[in-house]
DNA sequence: GTCCAAGAATGATCGATATCAAGAGTTTGG
DNA sequence: CCAAACTCTTGATATCGATCATTCTTGGAC
């Protein structure tokens, strides 16, 4: 099912990560090879591609991190998500023929684009394939649900929880050790992106901290007691929860 | 370009909309014919699908009003949106071969449902139709976007007032009335739906009548002044806004 | 019509979190 | 290696909107 893993000539990074999310036959894979090319290494703060730009790719995330946000037309900016190492990025092109989100380098990165008119004409002499594609779409369009009710209906505690699992979750699928969470975004952008401000943050994870729930060390966040975490991110919901802790 | 609706037999209802948003010629419009049928009538608390249903078909609505919601572990429930006629519903089961929604008539409704199997295998053989698709799904995913910047960064009032311009834009979009609202929704749903309270809904809502921004008739929402409503939803981010009401 | 239940409006209170402010830590570039 | 510029933390205070409680309205059922 993997193999196309192996026959990448050295260079795997990144490649795994796609055919994780694809799940590509050897043959699917090699098509889609063809249609992927190097976007280049970014620096921090480094563009993707901008709100506005012309949609002709989508792009797969090769090293690094981006956040994706949409600024408003009072200069007001919404993250979106945060995107790591084999993350698909830029299906926010699809309802027109421009990007109405922007997606920006957090450190040093890089990605693959894939032609999506390539894409497309791959995906009508493939079913196979196109099932893939709407596969991601719909994943990000579940992700962004899954956002909408951690902002729309949890507590400021409970919304930090649910972010830290989330990307705890996400090491495991790609097979890295989940409790170590490498988080290169701002305590401001992270409060951004759940609707809440940089301050409160800041206390939910010292908060966090205090209890031994998890550690912080720079930019990684270690987490110590992960079914505490999943305690807070669901507590308020049904009050047995709290008595367990 | 809208031959297609004229080429309905006597039934337009339902069939502009799609031709709207589509934006079918002729030959692609019957393709799609073939592969869509009657869901039949739906009661209101009628059911199209429900969360955890295989997923088979997209479905389009062709009367009344549904809700799209989402019930978590808890049985707290989320709705992601409303959905009137023309409207497209069912994407949330493109991740998975289930649904991760369930999907109600607010009132009495019908719906073609289109089985998306054969959707897809339509457009393998059609880029144009496959085209629309993908945008039709964009769509879906900038709606969720916006709904997202509204939840996690407007206020009570900027919320309300947004809901409604959207529905007002719809309308017009769809050739009605921009300034008459058919909501069917109750406050509660409303407050669910935007993140709030349902006191607060009514608050606002209430507040808006005594400024003379909207009249409220039974479950239908007049507007009377559309600019001071966009003023409202778009307070807050500059202060020159409030200063020209 | 009358009754009843569901929905809506409104008031009073309280609490979570934003905001303001100041200081401590950390990174970056010369 | 130092200084400037970010970034983060923590405290004090203010505020918006949730919550609780009550009354008013509406729309079916009989």
């Amino acid at each position: 099912m993997y193999g196309c893993c192996v026959r990448v000539d050295g260079n795997r990074c990144g490649l795994i990560p796609l055919c994780l999310q694809f799940i590509l036959i050897d043959a699917e894979f090699d098509l889609l090879k063809g249609i992927m090319r190097h976007a280049g290494k970014l620096q921090k703060g480094g563009h993707l591609y901008r709100q506005e730009d012309p949609f002709d790719s989508v792009y797969l995330v090769r090293a690094g991190t981006f956040k994706v946000y949409r600024v408003d037309e009072w200069g007001e900016e919404q993250i979106l998500g945060f995107y790591y190492q084999g993350d698909l990025i830029g299906v926010d092109g699809l309802s027109a023929d421009r990007h109405i989100c922007s997606a920006v380098a957090l450190e040093p990165s890089s990605a693959y684009a894939i032609s999506f008119k390539l894409l497309e004409r791959l995906c009508c002499d493939n079913p196979a394939l196109q099932r893939r594609l709407f596969q991601m779409i719909g994943s990000e369009i579940a992700r962004e649900q899954q956002l909408m009710i951690i902002i729309g209906k949890f507590s400021a505690e409970q919304r930090v929880a649910a972010m830290l699992l989330g990307i705890a979750w996400r090491n495991k699928q790609f097979g890295l050790a989940p409790e170590r969470l490498w988080m290169p975004m701002t305590r401001a952008e992270m409060g951004n992106y759940l609707g809440m401000a940089m301050e409160s943050v800041s206390r939910v994870l010292s908060n966090f901290q205090r209890r031994v729930v998890v550690d912080i060390d720079g930019k990684w966040i270690v987490v110590h007691d992960i079914d505490k975490l999943c305690a807070i991110a669901n507590s308020g919901h049904s009050e047995i929860q709290l008595l367990s802790i």
